[in-house]
DNA sequence: GTTAGCACTCTTGGATAGCGAGTGCTAATT
DNA sequence: AATTAGCACTCGCTATCCAAGAGTGCTAAC
């Protein structure tokens, strides 16, 4: 469909847009001498490019821009092969060192990221999907008031504090939590709703006088929707980037980057290994004028998070994929590590 | 210093300048009738008003903008004796409506302040200074790691993950937490440090092997710093202000926005009560163009925290400081009621 | 198939002029 | 003595025009 010299012409084009943000013209191409042809005949080219959909105009008489199709023919058939190097190493370094709180290895990872680049990072922590209850506790404050502790084998910790109603007897919320921790403990931490009703609630009824009331109030307090965490980076930085030249433009994006559990439900839909949604392509409106690059990495079987950046459509996608596969890789390798080695 | 009529052009300036954030001229000034005194009056006063460092101009031949020093007048001796009512009872109902969690009622609180002003507002959660150990728990997650929990009185909640080295015994770790229930469980905890120090290290030769280890593990564990958690709402609301015009100020804004610590130390040193800095007499470089009011809450004695906004020098400073003092006495009592209804 | 040449298009930046809002001053009025 | 009317002057803002520059598309020549 394209001749080699169209598909090396659309490269330099991109290439060169990527770094400038400017609209690139013939005879620009044909000095830069990666071609060996005159202005001319790359300006044919150009011309059959843009008929096919892979190069577009600002106005009449402009050099050309890349499209969308333009790019995605770009990640598809060109920069699929390349690997970057250079990054490589910050990443390895970062991870490299101590590594006791995966949240900030994870915040850490996401600010390194958008520096990097000068997108937005997003990293979407691990889904509980997986994760297996740990232990509860519950620890009173004060006669009317407790906090309630969840902790995952995964070292997760979620707790919520609440007032104990006069009619409820702490003692038997005590004894709640026991039957809870004896029962569920090992139970995966997305089906404890479930469990908790078909399992718990015969359990209860045996032991406990005021049985309602009190399970009412336990089921509030943990297992409200455990929001899935959210770790951005450099909000500012993308600002860098000529396309925010424009107040309105920078008003949408932060707004959106505000609606956190869009973002989120965004990130979870997104399939294994490197993804690329150019433009157009993204589902979600407010970032039609945007690239999305996702990758995800594992921590155990079954349980994954999602790395990504979000920048403009005119992306270094080469050093972007491989600097998520980099660090994906790297996370996946230093969480495995971190659980089979101590486990 | 002032006369009465000087006073009061001063006043519908900045009432209109806060309102339009466009000079004011003295033909404007006449026609609204609140001053009924001639153009050319309006203009004497002006010209005096602006000698003596209230107004300024943006050029020559332009209206007349409040200096910061204008401000500065307007608050101490015109905005203090007004109240504002109708935001009153959005706030009321907000603090009203359950109150399960502190840190859900903070965040909303924060979202709220920003919706109803369209600044940005900034909460800094309760400092821990006075709060004290309620109790340790650690759990092990695997035979090498660990998580440790500290809760206090307050229902605060931090926990760290770590890695449990082979060379130490993990009933060691765990007769060590005991004894620092045992001891330090009441205390305060910003003297732990120190309380670790003086009183467990003598305790803990006694009953452990290998304590030197031990120890180290789990000083790193739970006594790195905890930083004080900022809640931040409506970045991208203040962006609506027209000062933002522009891109540059719009990026070192948000990067300010970004250094979490330096604006929690900031807004740590203010005194009690309502506090207005305007523009220059802010210390800290990146918010000399901006105006910080901000107010202290209560949670016990001693403990408090501040609820700050941030907008521009141009700022609904009555509005904004009767919102500031209704929300922090509604936290405070609201915090007040919880604490003592249930303990 | 490739290239040189040329007319045409469109953006960008600078220069200029006119308009409007506002001031400062002076002289008249109360 | 305080207030006001009148008027010249200043400055920013906008529109308009112009020239330069970059790039295209097409045609004709190589």
């Amino acid at each position: 469909m394209l001749t080699e010299r169209q598909m090396l012409i659309l490269q330099v084009i991109i290439d060169e847009f990527i770094e400038t943000a400017h609209p690139i013209g013939s005879r620009a191409i044909s000095k830069k001498g990666t071609i060996p042809y005159s202005a001319a005949t790359i300006r044919n080219d150009m011309a059959d490019l843009e008929e096919k959909g892979f190069l577009e105009k600002t106005h009449s008489s402009s050099g050309r821009i890349p499209s969308e199709k333009g790019y995605r023919y770009y990640v598809d058939h060109i920069a699929a092969s390349i690997s970057g190097q250079s990054d490589e190493y910050i990443i390895k370094d970062l991870i490299q060192d101590g590594f006791y709180e995966f949240e900030q290895i994870v915040q850490l990872s996401a600010e390194v990221l958008s520096e990097l680049t000068n997108y937005t990072s997003i990293i979407l922590g691990p889904e509980m999907m997986e994760t297996k209850l740990k232990q509860i506790q519950m620890i009173t404050l004060t006669p009317h008031t407790a906090v309630v502790i969840l902790v995952t084998n995964t070292g997760h910790v979620e707790h919520r504090t609440f007032t104990i109603p006069s009619e409820i007897n702490p003692s038997d919320l005590e004894k709640m939590v026991n039957i809870i921790n004896h029962h569920l403990a090992g139970s995966p931490v997305i089906s404890l709703p479930e469990l908790f009703n078909s399992e718990i609630i015969s359990m209860m009824k045996k032991y406990m006088d005021d049985f309602d009331q009190t399970y009412q109030y336990l089921k509030t307090a943990f297992l409200a929707e455990q929001p899935v965490k959210l770790y951005i980076g450099g909000v500012s930085n993308i600002l860098m980037q000529p396309e925010f030249n424009d107040v309105e433009k920078i008003r949408t994006f932060l707004t959106m980057m505000e609606k956190e559990d869009e973002i989120a439900t965004l990130l979870k839909q997104t399939d294994d290994g490197i993804n690329v949604t150019i433009g157009q392509e993204n589902e979600v409106e407010a970032i039609k004028d945007f690239s999305l690059i996702t990758s995800t990495y594992r921590l155990d079987e079954g349980q994954h998070g999602t790395i990504a950046l979000l920048g403009p459509t005119r992306m270094e996608y080469k050093r972007v994929i491989s600097l998520l596969k980099v660090l994906s890789n790297e996370m996946t390798e230093a969480l495995y590590m971190w659980y089979k080695n101590n486990g």
